[in-house]
DNA sequence: GAGGCCAAGTTATCAGATACTTTCAGTTGC
DNA sequence: GCAACTGAAAGTATCTGATAACTTGGCCTC
C-alpha cells in the first residue's frame, strides 16, 4: 500500500495543479516539479536520517513512497550521486557514502585543468594549510598518530635508501611522502582539515612529482629532505607548535623553489 | 547522418559484446556502461570545448551524436549538474557554468548537518587563510582591489553607525563584513582562495552571525570592530605582508573569542 | 564443509508519448 | 518606426512498459 502519496501526479495530465499553488499538500512549494521533490526527500533521507554505509530502498520503493516515477528517481539519485552523497552500482542498491575527498579533489582538478594558473593558487593554499597542519598536530596529537608519522617517516627513509633513479623507486619515495603528510594531518585531530589536503594533494599529485624532479636535478640530497620531515616530526611530538609551524614553512618554501626551478628548467618563459 | 557511431548499441540485445572486451571500438573500455560512455564524451564537450556560459547542444542531439540513447545522456547531464559543470532548466539547452563556490559550499554544508564538530575545524581552517590572503593582498592588490575593499570599509562604518538592535541593522553590517572579506580575498589574486573562503563563508554563515552576537553580549565596541578592519585595509595598501598578517590573526582570534563566549552562554557545557 | 549453480531482487537501458517552457520571428496596433 | 501580442518550433520534464545484465543469498551436490 502506498504511505500518503497514493496517487502519483503525472504532470502530463495535471494543467489545473500549477495553477493552484497551495492545493491539498502541505508542503509543497508552488513551482517545485517532480526532481526538486525527489531531491528534497532522497536528501532528507540520506543526510537526516541514514549512516554511512547504510542501503537506501530500491528505486521502484522509493518511486512508489515519495509518489513519482522510477524514471525521476533514477534522476535525482544521479545528481546525489554526483554531489558525492550515494554511491551507485548495477545490481546494487544506493548506498549511502562518507563524505571523502574525491568531490572536492575532482572541482580542483577541474578547475586546473580549466586554467592551469590554478595550480600556484592551490599550491600557495596547501602551504598554508600544512603550516596550519603541523601547528594543531603540535598541540593535539596522540600516541597513534604520532606512531603512523613514525612509521611514514621509516617508509620515507627506506625509500630514500633505496632510490636508484628509477620511476619506481621515485614512486615509492613519493608515497611515504604523501602518506607523511596524512598522518600529519589525521595528528591534527582536524578531520575536515585532513579532507582538504587530502584533497589538494590528489589534484596536484602531477605538480608534486615534478617538484622532486627539480629536487633531484638542482642536485639535493635526498638524506636532507628526509632529516627535513623528521625535524619537524620531533617538534611535533614534543609539542612545539610554533617550531613545527616554522619547520614545515621552511620545507615548503624549499619545495616550491624546487618545483619553480624545474618548471623555468624544462619550459623557459614564453 | 550519425557521424562515427551509426548504429546504436543496445545492451539488451547485446549479451555478446561484455564477453569480447576489445572487441571494435577503439576506444571503449572493457566494462563500460553507456552511461560512462556519455559522461566521457560529455565532459570532454564540457571542459575540453566549450567555455563558460556555452551552450550544449540539445539532448536528442547528443544522444544521435554520442549513440545511446536520450535516457542517458539525460542521467549522464544530471550527474554532471550535480557536480556542479552545468546548469540544467526546462526548456533551455544545458549551459557550462564557471566553476563558482557554490559545489564545495554544499559539500561543507552536508558535512556540518552530518557532524557538527565540523564548524570549529572549518573556522580555523579560515582563520589560516584568511591570513594568507590578508598577506597575498598586501603583496599584489592593484588599485581596483584597494578601492573594492574602501568601499566595503565605508559600507561598514555607515552600517555600523545605524546599528540598533534590530535584525535588518545588524544583517546590514554583518554583509558589510562579507564584502570586505570577500574584496580582500579578490585582491589577493588567488582565485582558488577566494573560491575556497566564499565556501567556507557560506557554510559558516550561521557561525557568524554567532559570533557577531557573542560581541556585543561582551559588550563590543562595535567602532572597535570596524577599526581593526580598518587597520588590515591600511596596511595591505601599504604593501606590509607581515602587518596585514598579524592584524588579520588578531582580528580572527577576537572574532573566536567571541563566539566561543556565545556559544558557552546560550549553551551550557553538557 | 567447500564449491558451484539457480532464482529472486535490483539496476541499466532502450523506445514511445505527452505536457510544459522558452525563444524567436512575424504580425498587429499605435 | 516601434512596441506589444501571438504562435509555431525547439527543447526539456515526466510517465509507462519492457528487456538485459548484474548481485546476492540460499540450495544442492560432492
Amino acid at each position: 500500500m502506498a504511505s500518503t502519496a497514493s496517487t502519483r501526479w503525472d504532470p502530463r495530465k495535471a494543467d489545473t495543479i500549477p495553477t493552484m499553488p497551495t492545493a491539498g499538500a502541505d508542503d509543497a512549494p508552488p513551482g517545485d516539479t517532480a526532481l526538486a521533490i525527489a531531491l528534497r526527500e532522497l536528501e532528507e533521507l540520506i543526510v537526516g536520517q541514514a549512516e554511512a554505509g547504510d542501503q537506501l530502498p530500491a528505486e521502484a520503493a522509493l518511486a512508489e513512497s515519495i509518489g513519482v516515477s522510477r524514471l525521476t528517481i533514477r534522476e535525482a539519485l544521479k545528481v546525489l550521486a554526483g554531489q558525492g552523497l550515494i554511491e551507485l552500482s548495477r545490481g546494487r542498491r544506493p548506498t549511502v557514502r562518507q563524505p571523502d575527498s574525491t568531490v572536492m579533489s575532482r572541482f580542483l582538478s577541474v578547475a586546473i585543468r580549466r586554467d592551469s594558473r590554478s595550480v600556484l593558487e592551490l599550491l600557495s593554499i596547501r602551504r598554508s594549510l600544512e603550516v596550519l597542519s603541523a601547528s594543531e598536530a603540535a598541540k593535539h596529537a596522540g600516541r597513534a598518530a604520532l606512531a603512523a608519522m613514525d612509521a611514514a617517516l621509516d617508509q620515507m627513509q627506506r625509500a630514500a635508501d633505496a632510490l636508484d633513479g628509477t620511476d619506481e623507486s621515485v614512486a615509492r619515495y613519493n608515497t611515504a611522502d604523501v602518506a607523511f603528510h596524512e598522518a600529519l594531518a589525521m595528528a591534527s585531530g582536524n578531520r575536515m582539515l585532513s579532507l582538504l589536503l587530502e584533497s589538494l594533494a590528489s589534484s596536484l599529485h602531477h605538480s608534486f612529482t615534478q617538484s622532486f624532479a627539480g629536487f633531484m636535478a638542482a642536485g639535493g640530497d635526498i638524506d636532507d629532505a628526509v632529516r627535513e620531515h623528521r625535524r619537524i616530526f620531533e617538534l611535533v611530538a614534543k609539542g612545539d607548535a610554533l617550531g613545527a609551524e616554522r619547520a614545515m614553512k621552511r620545507h615548503l618554501e624549499r619545495t616550491a623553489r624546487d618545483l619553480q626551478s624545474h618548471l623555468s628548467r624544462t619550459a623557459p618563459p614564453a
